[in-house]
DNA sequence: GCCAACGTTGGC
DNA sequence: GCCAACGTTGGC
């Protein structure tokens, strides 16, 4: 069992708009980041515990609880021409980028990242670290229950 | 809108 | 395989 913090533009797909989808489950499609590509191929597993949070926005911050619903396939969006996402370098072959769906759970309180910041257990979080622009970041067992317990 | 920090690309 | 140039992310 892993824990994951999951980013998403509000303006995309914000918590209320993956809570409003039939069964609450977003397809994860769009990462084109190999690191975080791999932490979905190799580590995630459905069931997954997600920190749903909300990036490039007025207040950026952990916005809802998700859990990982599928495992990884290949993400249509890269053999599609007319998306932003496409990659004309990628094969049907050997697919370059994959997703997963993800369960979005419930809304939770709005922790805002300067909160996130000046919590003393979550000094080592990924998210944290100075420079960290990853999309998708693991999140400690520890991490997780001082979120989840503490401040949600 | 700015810009620092990163990641990727491509010439050599 | 190096590394400069370029593109992107994302907080502020």
């Amino acid at each position: 069992m892993h824990y994951w913090l999951m980013k998403s533009e509000p303006d995309e797909c914000s918590i209320d708009d993956a809570l409003a989808v039939p069964g609450g489950i977003t397809s994860w499609s769009g990462v084109r980041n190999y690191q975080a590509r791999n932490f979905m191929r190799d580590a995630m597993r459905i069931g997954d515990g997600v920190l749903f949070y909300h990036s490039s926005c007025p207040e950026p911050g952990i916005a809802g609880l998700a859990e990982v619903a599928s495992a990884a396939c290949p993400d249509p969006s890269q053999f599609d021409r007319r998306s932003d996402y496409y990659d004309a370098k990628s094969k049907r072959t050997a697919p370059r980028w994959i997703m997963v769906d993800v369960r979005a759970l419930r809304k939770t309180r709005l922790v805002p990242l300067a909160e996130l910041r000046r919590q003393k257990a979550l000094k080592k979080m990924w998210l944290l670290r100075p420079g960290s622009r990853l999309s998708i970041t693991p999140v400690s067992a520890a991490e997780w229950r001082h979120i989840t317990e503490k401040l949600l």
